[in-house]
DNA sequence: GATAAACGTTTACACATGTAAACATAATCC
DNA sequence: GGATTATGTTTACATGTGTAAACGTTTATC
């Protein structure tokens, strides 16, 4: 109980940075401020402050909730890492490449971007593709 | 003669609207303020003022070119369209899906986002790949 | 109980971006 | 040649983002 959800207003930007801090909440959850933070910083050099300032900024966004214990607040979150990743994939699929899968994959195969491992998984899904046909 | 080539620094990120205007110009260059004004206003309503402003940030960012016929300038992009979207492409796929095409398709399978034309061109690749080999 | 520690909240500030309006200047039309 | 047109250049202004520092409050310590 006693939630803190700011003004969900959903579909807001997640920015770059914002980012950084639900990707340390969708690796494990709920965490405190500090936890998040002393994740971050091995990545980035930011204050702790710098992470507090992300989290209300994701909190406005309705894209964490925050659940009060005892002193200080423990973090989880709403958007999930599916749907963040839906919801920006297809986004730059559209601005780059006319929202078409095959434009991109098309774009990488030709500049020979494409992985053993890539490759591996394009053979696996045109297997189950075929079975599921 | 007499281009005219505002600070290069190169790398500078091109915000959306700005592609907007890349667009018009990868479709067809030279074109002056007002065509590439005409083009975009077809899917946004901005003034000539706006395009230009956005011309002079993208002269800044070195991604176009100006050249002067007359009284006014003929604006080509200096930036591929190719490298466009190799870069914001690459870009996106370490933010999103760990760098690996391979998670992007995974993705995108399993919420069926892969049209009849996407698995045509998978198929088509993985056949190119293995006549390569 | 005064102080320090641990947190959250408020304020800050520079740079990017979306979106122009205002201004300057050269060319063109009566 | 004065008015109008066609351009580019300068200035503007709100909102978002990266990156905190300062401030306030509650709790634990001595």
């Amino acid at each position: 109980m006693c939630k803190r959800y700011l003004m969900s207003e959903d579909k807001k930007q997640i920015s770059v940075a914002e980012s950084k801090v639900m990707e340390s909440l969708w690796r494990a959850h709920p965490l405190t401020a500090e936890d998040i933070a002393g994740d971050v910083t091995a990545e980035h050099n930011w204050s702790v402050g710098t992470v507090k300032t992300l989290l209300n900024r994701l909190l406005s966004k309705g894209a964490i909730s925050a659940e009060k214990d005892g002193r200080r607040y423990l973090y989880s979150p709403v958007l999930s890492h599916d749907d963040y990743m839906t919801r920006e994939g297809q986004g730059m699929l559209d601005r780059l490449f006319d929202g078409r899968v095959s434009s991109l994959l098309t774009h990488f195969s030709r500049h020979e971007k494409l992985s053993g491992d890539d490759i591996a998984e394009l053979k696996k899904l045109i297997k189950e593709l075929d079975d599921d046909e």
